[in-house]
DNA sequence: AAACGAAGCGCAATAATATAACATCATGAT
DNA sequence: ATCATGATGTTATATTATTGCGCTTCGTTT
């Protein structure tokens, strides 16, 4: 199993440890930057840490759904904007999904490996590469703000075990 | 002014020239593969070599609406599959928007800069890029088959003009 | 405490992007 | 000429995302 962060982890309960530092680790840069982390807000970021692979809007809705709310879309997507402004949640553009950012409230977007036969997805944040790409944008001329970099193959555990889809 | 390969272009005549290189590239390309460069798909990809910018899937469609056929999403999203199979073209995730591909039939995606301000977008082929990115996935035992690259910020006119928005 | 302004959220509608399923037509091989 | 295949037309629908409006909540000011 492996967690967004890029680690691995050995279980379920390392999971949900994971989950917590996670909700705590928000909490704590929202208050610092005086941003309020409402019970939706909230509750969207641990559903999304909860899932092992990046969540659509839609399937966060559905979770939302059985819960006695049924919010309307909106609501999902201003928590995940929120979310994104405050560098809590990362969005992949190559898979209209939403995963919790790994360095809360640190700048720059990461790289992400998503494997394709699982689903899940494993942040780095690798300044070699980052390093690769303001250079050659540099040489080009151009000022680089947002990197979106997403690498989709197979990660160690599908490379290993061809016939599984799930971990 | 910018063409989608990442060099500049002087004026209008060279982009004519551009648009029509590319169609022969891709003729011969699928000439090679034994592919069929129809009408539609041609149409489709001379379209998007037109343009200075990204174009989405229902701006493709928009323009083939003011030429008589006005045919239907699948149409168009039938030929941008193919153009994007066959190598001609890539799909900016992004921007949910397609842009000629600057090396027909080669293999790898590229990384892509683009304005935010003016819209325009330049491919680069970097293998530096390239290597930090594989050398990075392989690390974490990741087997990396598609890479995502996009890079916004300002290209080098809008930098100088920051009060333009078009080029 | 009352009034105020700003931020957050509920809700309805709709926009924008993309695909499924099936019918028809064109192409090239035999 | 026939046939199999691939390409396109057509209708409908799925999926993702946003707009606009009004009500509520929260924190601040008076």
């Amino acid at each position: 199993m492996r967690d967004q962060s890029g680690r691995f982890l050995s279980d379920e309960h390392d999971h949900h440890h994971c989950v917590a530092n996670a909700l705590e680790d928000a909490q704590a840069v929202c208050s610092e930057r005086g941003a309020r982390l409402t019970p939706v807000r909230r509750r969207v970021l641990e559903i999304i840490w909860q899932s092992h692979r990046p969540l659509g809007a839609y399937a966060i809705l559905d979770v939302l759904s059985g819960e006695g709310h049924s919010p309307a879309p909106p609501t999902v997507y201003r928590a995940l904007e929120f979310l994104l402004v405050h560098g809590l949640v990362h969005r992949l553009s190559s898979l209209n999904a939403f995963i919790g950012c790994a360095r809360p409230g640190h700048p720059g977007a990461g790289q992400f490996l998503l494997c394709t036969t699982c689903g899940t997805a494993a942040e780095l944040n690798d300044t070699a590469i980052e390093r690769a790409i303001d250079r050659s944008a540099a040489a080009e001329g151009f000022t680089s703000h947002v990197h979106t970099v997403e690498i989709s193959g197979l990660c160690p555990h599908c490379r290993d075990a061809p016939d599984t889809e799930e971990q």
